[in-house]
DNA sequence: CTTGTGTGGTAG
DNA sequence: ATCGCTACCACACAAG
């Protein structure tokens, strides 16, 4: 085809022995070929091998090599038997039926052969499209275990092992921890004190970084002219990254490998390899710490930093740097390219590394002379160059907010500056972000950004941690689904616990299928048109409990009353994050006052005021976005109606007693959490009417306490034997179905009624959660799961709690560390 | 005015 | 088949 000289200009008749001229002149040539290098392995002896399509190396290099050592070029394949092997980067669709039964090897083979100078097993080089390939590539993956569904219990992590976003955030966090660790214990990587905007910034990032690394790996080189993609497979994949050579072609990033197909036939298919992508990502940032030419390198993901600069330097020593790294970067990576954009200001670097794409460096200085180099631009130049979407933080959106019916590529930020002035951009597009904008449009870094060269230490540290899974959620019922939010939130406990932190504000976001989309999306188990939901949830006391997490995302999930089939969606927050334990004991909750120290010099004043619990507030449980208006919607349904069981005020036993054992099993389970709901609605809603109305509530009880006689629970004055009654309640509920709402309302009202008492009440109350926490760790191993969660539940939501706010009625600057299961270790 | 919740957007 | 994550900011709105 592309055979150096064109085919000879001549008629129909004249083919026939054109083509027969040419075979014998090639025939000529290998055996001059032979006779010149006569000496070398004959590896490919006795084989047939035939090149098809485009190939990297090419057709020319690899028939030169197939005839010198040992093999028979075959140049035209008139049936597949031709050919011992046919050599070509992926199969034809066209001739996929034809070649099944082919040795259809990637130039790969071919390469190999050579290195280790003998004949290789075909099957491992099978070219992408075989079945071989297919074979590869299955049994590579998983032992051919049965596929998991979001209903195994190996679901989660199944997932997140293979989806490249959730790579993507992990390895962001690892960094950013890593670099904060860094410059907490050394300040070494970041800048000291950075009073005035350094000097020069360079933004480095790898050219389709996945696509590269993929293809190295697969025995391409990293600028081949064959079209690759990174992607899982079939054809409604995304495609996670495309080289230069597929771009050409109009693929893009996020595109479905079919729409990619459709626009090149060609296009290669490369399976991820995550372990090459942090190899590489380490190499990458040890070059930088290496090169020893920056004052901080900032991380921006696993292929992208941020080097600065704190002192003047010359233009051509900018050039030279960028060379360096350029050079160094692929020497360390097996052939990896980074671009680069060299400027004074971040925004300015990062247009400029959008200009320097694919495989180059621009350097951008106020005033580049004249005529000189064309890797130096200025300011001006950048912005007539690059698009609205060029800036960062600038998506759809916001661009479409601004150009009515555009995506914001069309235009230049220079053309876009024309049209708005910073006050319009505030108009349109709010305080923050239109001012944001017209920063931006001067060349000027946005506060946010400019925030992690002046005080990295906040800008990395990290505030919330979540989990979100979009994909393959499919369920049938609501047990289910608690499986799998006990899961989820077991999976992000054991991460707060890695970074010894604990939370005291929760999320649950749920994605729920739009009512005027289809029940399965065209992608395959994909989330499809959505609406989405969220549910926040304070939890007053800071913690790492997953039972306690676990029971509040369960009942938010009831409020926000999606139907289980309509789930496409779930996510889990935690916010607020706080430092676990000063005292490095594990699960450890902080109670609010001591029988045995109190403190009073003022250095523990101090120390108290430091480590002193935040005022435990009940929230009003706040009305969620349509919330009635959602439950109309979704009444008809199957899912059970909340606002009924809502006001239900218990099971019929009698009746539950009728129905099959787990049939009656599901609807006690139900019920439970509906309790919890519509418990925590009662207490806010209670804690509400109490506050507004005493204005100055610890008078009031005072006062009262005057005339309260002794108090008694179960008509049990002696409080040893009110203990003993609550230690073998809570004995025998924990080996069963856990505590009846009925029995906890009433020791509640016990519990408040000692509160009441005044401040000589508080011992036996302490004592109270003394005994319940004591219970708690004898009878946690043995038991059942879901009463411990319950009673845990109790505990620190309800008898915690009133510990606390005693602390605010009568106490002040006391506190002890109440060890409640002291026996659980932290990893 | 401040504060908090729920929703939406962006980046890599 | 296919793996549509996650941290963080900003806004609108409601409630005090």
């Amino acid at each position: 085809m592309d055979d150096g000289h064109a085919a000879p200009n001549q008629g129909f008749d004249g083919y026939r022995e054109y083509f027969v001229g040419k075979r014998q002149l090639q025939k000529a040539q290998e055996d001059q070929l032979r006779e010149v290098c006569g000496a070398r392995p004959s590896i490919f002896r006795g084989c047939r091998v035939h090149v098809n399509g485009r190939t990297d190396p090419d057709r020319e290099e690899l028939r030169r090599e197939i005839v010198m050592h040992g093999g028979t070029f075959v140049h035209y394949l008139a049936r597949p038997s031709d050919a011992t092997h046919i050599v070509a980067e992926h199969v034809p669709t066209a001739k996929r039926r034809l070649w099944r039964v082919c040795k259809v090897v990637r130039p790969a083979w071919v390469l190999a052969c050579l290195r280790s100078g003998k004949l290789l097993p075909w099957q491992p080089y099978a070219a992408a499209g075989t079945e071989a390939a297919a074979g590869i590539v299955a049994s590579a993956g998983s032992p051919q275990g049965p596929r998991l569904t979001c209903k195994d219990p190996g679901f989660i992590e199944d997932f997140f092992a293979k989806s490249r976003l959730h790579h993507l955030s992990t390895w962001k966090a690892a960094l950013r921890e890593k670099f904060l660790d860094r410059y907490l214990r050394t300040n070494e990587g970041a800048l000291n004190d950075l009073r005035a905007p350094p000097a020069h910034i360079l933004h480095v990032d790898f050219d389709c970084f996945f696509a590269t690394v993929s293809g190295i790996k697969a025995g391409y080189q990293s600028k081949t002219e064959v079209p690759l993609a990174v992607c899982h497979g079939g054809s409604s994949s995304d495609v996670a990254s495309c080289n230069y050579a597929a771009r050409e072609c109009g693929i893009r990033n996020g595109m479905w490998v079919s729409k990619a197909q459709e626009l090149c036939p060609n296009l290669v298919c490369l399976p991820y390899t995550y372990d090459a992508y942090e190899t590489v990502s380490n190499s990458f940032y040890e070059v930088l710490e290496d090169l020893k030419a920056f004052d901080a390198v900032y991380p921006i993901s696993v292929d992208e930093a941020v080097c600065v600069i704190d002192r003047p330097l010359d233009t051509l020593s900018c050039q030279e740097l960028c060379i360096r790294i350029r050079a160094e970067v692929a020497e360390r990576t097996g052939g990896c390219v980074v671009s680069i954009g060299c400027a004074p200001s971040l925004v300015l670097a990062r247009l400029a590394l959008k200009r320097a794409k694919p495989d180059g460096y621009l350097v951008c200085v106020k005033e580049p002379i004249k005529g000189g180099d064309t890797q130096v631009v200025s300011p001006a130049h950048l912005f007539e160059t690059c698009t609205l979407r060029d800036l960062p933080g600038i998506g759809r959106a916001i661009a479409e907010k601004l150009l009515l019916g555009f995506t914001g590529h069309e235009h230049t930020i220079a053309q876009v500056s024309q049209l708005f002035s910073r006050s319009e951009l505030i108009t349109r597009l709010g305080s923050i972000t239109g001012a944001k904008l017209a920063d931006l449009f001067q060349g000027l870094d946005d506060v946010e950004s400019s925030r992690m060269l002046r005080n990295p230490r906040a800008y990395f540290a990290r505030k919330s941690l979540s989990a979100e899974i979009n994909w393959g959620i499919r369920f049938d019922s609501v047990p289910e689904i608690d499986a799998f939010l006990d899961r989820l939130v077991q999976y992000l406990v054991s991460k707060i616990n890695e970074l010894c932190m604990t939370t005291s504000q929760i999320v649950l976001k749920i994605a729920r299928r739009s009512s005027d989309a289809p029940i399965e999306p065209p992608k395959y188990l994909g989330m499809g048109d959505c609406d989405s939901f969220s549910k926040s949830c304070q939890l007053g006391l800071a913690t790492n409990n997953p039972g306690v997490i676990s029971a509040e995302i369960k009942a938010a999930f009831r409020m926000l009353s999606c139907p289980a089939k309509e789930l496409r969606g779930i996510a889990v927050q935690f916010l607020k994050l706080r430092e676990a334990s000063t005292s490095h004991m594990p699960r450890q909750l902080r109670l609010p006052f001591s029988t045995i120290k109190p403190l009073e010099t003022p250095k523990n004043r101090m120390k108290a005021s430091v480590t002193e619990l935040p005022p435990v507030v009940y929230k009003r449980a706040t009305p969620i976005k349509d919330f009635f208006e959602r439950h109309k919607r979704t009444s008809n349904s199957p899912s059970p109606d909340f606002t009924h069981m809502m006001s239900a005020p218990a099971l019929c036993e009698s009746f539950l007693g009728e129905l099959p054992t787990d049939l009656a099993e599901e609807i006690r389970r139900e019920h439970r959490i509906y309790q919890k709901a519509r418990s925590s609605y009662l207490q806010s809603s209670r804690k509400k009417v109490e506050t507004g109305v005493h204005g100055n509530t610890s008078e009031h009880i005072l006062e009262n306490s005057e005339i309260l006689g002794p108090i008694t629970f179960q008509n049990l004055t002696s409080q040893e034997k009110i203990k003993s009654l609550v230690r073998e309640w809570i004995s025998q509920t924990l080996r069963s179905d856990g505590p009846n709402h009925e029995d906890l309302s009433l020791f509640t009202s016990y519990l408040d009624r000692l509160i009441s008492g005044g401040p000589r009440r508080l011992p036996a109350l302490l004592s109270m959660a003394r005994l319940i926490s004591d219970q708690l760790r004898i009878h946690e191993s043995y038991g059942d799961k879901q009463s411990f969660h319950e009673w845990e539940e109790y505990l620190v939501r309800v008898v915690l709690v009133r510990l606390n706010r005693c602390k605010q009625l009568y106490t002040q600057n006391v506190e002890i560390l109440f060890d409640i299961y002291p026996q659980i270790d932290r990893p």
